[in-house]
DNA sequence: GGATTAAATCTTGATGTCAAGATAAAATAT
DNA sequence: ATATTTTATCTTGACATCAAGATTTAATCC
């Protein structure tokens, strides 16, 4: 009997008419991601970098030489509002992570760059990052990992799927 | 080959040293994750809520009559700091959903409860949200449903497992 | 019973996020 | 060529969250 099994329970004495069991799966589903997600931030912190700074720090590097991206490329991947990405990077460049140089080619924008320093910090928090994942996972057996990532790809994509026809009917 | 794949293809061809196996579930996790976020957002904001606000007043309703709780107990249930508590009863109480009372009992405290519109809104909202996320996991069949919280559930207990044990070598 | 410790809640200050609007430059149309 | 539209980025304002400290009252310990 966890936290969401109380839960409803709860809901199953005051509420008998509503059938509450997708609430078992998402409400687990949110538990288990605010626990993994706690657990990648103390890979984060131990280098002084959050969730938010790591994630534009690890675009630059897997982008490859030369390790710079406009900052809409970095939108982009991310997923975040312009005003979101602004906010970052002017973090990262106070903390001489990232430059920012006019971008030659087009005068409205720039590039976002790794410092020499940014590189070598990604590059050894990414290590520890991916070694915090497989520690993260080591509680599934392989065959329990493939399972799984095959129930989430299929979910993920009828979810999106869902998406795009309410997008289209607009 | 969705997002998350091209971002495994990126690492690899960067850090060939890496075995991002298990960015790729924890990949999927996330987004998967983020879009029932929004999803289950479009009923809250439909009536005037998000995430926070439907937190608590759904803690109140299924906690039964008189569906009242102290700040205390709506902070253990709902697993934020007390001062995001506070925030959240402001709000609420400026939208006349919940009432504060002193708390009769002890004079530290204070009592949350239900107004008769928070219950009539509640009551209301959480039928929605029960159907929202029926439809949300519409896209698996019951087979693949009762696998999915087979693999959540264990692995949250693993993860939480690990957990204590931390917490107890300190 | 008076002093000390603990508990309940609120306050403060720093971050992070988004939506919407402002600005400047490029692209396109005429 | 000039005017219009689009694009790229930054700015602003409103929220939400947390950690740490302040305040008030209760509980506990001589």
């Amino acid at each position: 009997m966890d936290h969401v099994d109380k839960i409803l329970a709860q809901w199953r004495r005051e509420r008998p008419d509503l059938d509450v069991g997708p609430m078992g799966v998402i409400g687990r589903f949110k538990r288990l991601h605010d626990r993994i997600s706690d657990e990648l931030a103390r890979v984060y912190t131990s280098h002084g970098l959050n969730a938010a700074s790591f994630d534009v720090l690890a675009t630059l590097r897997r982008s490859g030489r030369p390790y710079q991206l406009s900052p809409s490329a970095l939108i982009d991947w991310t997923m975040v509002t312009s005003g979101t990405m602004t906010n970052r990077l002017d973090r990262l460049e106070a903390q001489a992570l990232i430059e920012r140089r006019p971008n030659p080619v087009d005068g409205r924008g720039s590039v976002v760059a790794l410092s020499a320093q940014g590189f070598d910090l990604i590059d050894q928090v990414i290590a520890e990052h991916v070694e915090n994942q497989h520690i993260i996972m080591s509680g599934l057996t392989t065959g329990s990992r493939e399972q799984l990532d095959g129930l989430l790809t299929l979910w993920l994509s009828k979810l999106e799927k869902a998406d795009l026809q309410r997008n289209s009917k607009k």
